[in-house]
DNA sequence: TCTGGGGTCCTATGCCGT
DNA sequence: TCTGACGGCATAGGACCC
């Protein structure tokens, strides 16, 4: 979203300036957005690049997590390929990610907001929708005041900046926060919520990405208030029920979704792309390895199980594919997930370079309530308690400690070796039927397009 | 320009049981 | 007994978000 420098005309008068701000009546949502964050937290440890473009990238064939203000100068934004935003910014200091530090900012200025109200949803690292219309009277606070609370507090703790929204719906809320950038405030008041939407390009809206951008400028709509004005029917035809009724609600200003502090996950993985393409199949089971234990590991500590597992795979000429394959009992086994992974990447996944390589765990139940099978789960039972008691080891003496036997040559992700025995390991733990619940005759992934 | 890694949601489609 | 309609589930892929 835009910064405080190139905001769309008129909305300056919503910014909260010299301490003034427009009516916050009712305007109980709060989206607060840590500015450039994890580029902030890096010059919060080394406040001498501050002045200097800093850009927090991934590997060579990543992209940009953050870049500070002056790396912005020169045209860099976050998800760009890193190779373009060296050719952009060659001065600029690259810097990999920290997450542990950016997960402990972040675990902190959360403790802050939750001090001020348990209504907060965190949707990533750096940001949250916070409810404050019940701390309105404890805290004898307006919205704003809360807001303005928030961004001290944050900065004094953590030497970092937000951006604040403060509306009367979520989505007008983190609109809101987006212009407010970086380091300010901006309310858009009940009674102008329309005035503020309309004139805004229809790519403001929550869900309108490039295709959808393109499919809306196809019927002629660019605006959000062409969105508003648009005829449903006509809005359905071209982007789906789902879609037209969620972007024609919004337009019109109605969003009735409530800060919800507690979401469930509904799928758990992992993938990584290699520093260069793999044909090898056997490395490419090893790496289902990792990544099944990284997403078990995941799994266990957040006490879930899931049944369907499914592997990405993705071709040097960016071609993705998933194959899923769902089981007859939650698990949370490394070793049954990686089984099942393999499976799914020998008999469903064409030979061919491969660029990146993932695995998820979907329809996630909680632990308790994952139904001990004794009969189908019995099996699983030495390999889980194995497992958590690596968990454990992992947990006291880091990640490295405790590894798969077929992993310990192979840290690099490119690396290659002979076969290992380590590969066969998950036969012998698993349940002994791997039959999906689309039945014997049915394989997964028969469905091609 | 050459595209991460973590997710969510929606849609189309095939299969199965009724 | 065969067949078609239909709903529900599983799967695959696309778009989107941060």
């Amino acid at each position: 979203m835009g910064r405080s420098g190139d905001l769309p005309r008129g909305v300056d008068r919503y910014l909260v300036k010299d301490g003034n701000w427009p009516d916050d009546t009712g305007c109980v949502v709060l989206h607060v957005d840590m500015d450039a964050f994890y580029a902030s937290v890096e010059l919060r440890d080394r406040p001498e690049l501050r002045d200097r473009p800093v850009i927090v990238a991934g590997g060579n064939r990543g992209v940009v997590l953050s870049a500070n203000y002056p790396a912005r100068r020169y045209g860099v934004r976050s998800a760009m390929p890193t190779a373009r935003a060296r050719l952009l910014c060659p001065g600029g200091l690259f810097i990999p990610p920290r997450f542990s530090s950016y997960r402990e900012v972040s675990q902190g200025v959360m403790a802050i907001f939750r001090d001020i109200t348990p209504l907060v949803e965190p949707l990533s690292l750096d940001e949250a929708f916070l409810d404050v219309g019940g701390a309105l009277r404890r805290l004898r606070r307006t919205p704003a005041q809360i807001g303005q609370q928030i961004r001290e507090q944050v900065f004094a703790a953590h030497r970092v900046t937000c951006s604040v929204g403060v509306a009367p719906t979520k989505f007008l809320a983190k609109l809101a926060s987006g212009m407010a950038k970086p380091d300010g405030m901006l309310v858009v008041p009940r009674s102008e919520a329309l005035d503020f939407l309309h004139p805004l390009p229809a790519t403001a809206l929550w869900g309108v990405g490039r295709r959808t951008a393109e499919q809306l400028a196809r019927i002629g709509l660019d605006t959000v208030a062409d969105v508003a004005a648009a005829p449903l029917p006509r809005l359905r035809r071209a982007l789906g029920v789902a879609v037209a009724d969620q972007l024609h609600a919004l337009a019109n200003g109605r969003d009735a979704r409530a800060v919800r502090p507690e979401v469930r996950e509904k799928s758990i993985g992992a993938e990584e792309t290699f520093e260069i393409d793999q044909h090898d199949r056997e490395l490419l089971r090893r790496e289902l390895l990792r990544l099944a234990e990284r997403t078990t590991a995941t799994l266990r500590s957040r006490r879930l199980r899931g049944r369907t597992v499914s592997i990405k795979v993705r071709y040097a000429d960016f071609r993705t594919i998933t194959r899923a394959h769902t089981l007859l009992v939650a698990t949370d086994v490394t070793t049954e997930v990686h089984r099942v992974a393999c499976q799914l990447l020998d008999e469903h996944v064409p030979a061919g370079a491969v660029r990146l390589i993932g695995v998820r765990v979907e329809q996630l139940v909680d632990h308790d309530d994952a139904g001990e099978q004794l009969l189908l789960d019995e099996p699983e039972h030495g390999w889980r308690d194995a497992e958590r008691a690596a968990d454990q080891a992992r947990t006291r003496f880091g990640s490295a400690a405790v590894r798969p036997a077929s992993l310990l040559a192979a840290h690099d992700p490119a690396a290659r070796r002979g076969p290992s025995a380590g590969d066969d390991l998950p036969a012998a733990g698993g349940p002994p039927a791997t039959t999906g619940t689309g039945g014997p005759g049915r394989p997964p992934g028969g469905r091609r397009r």
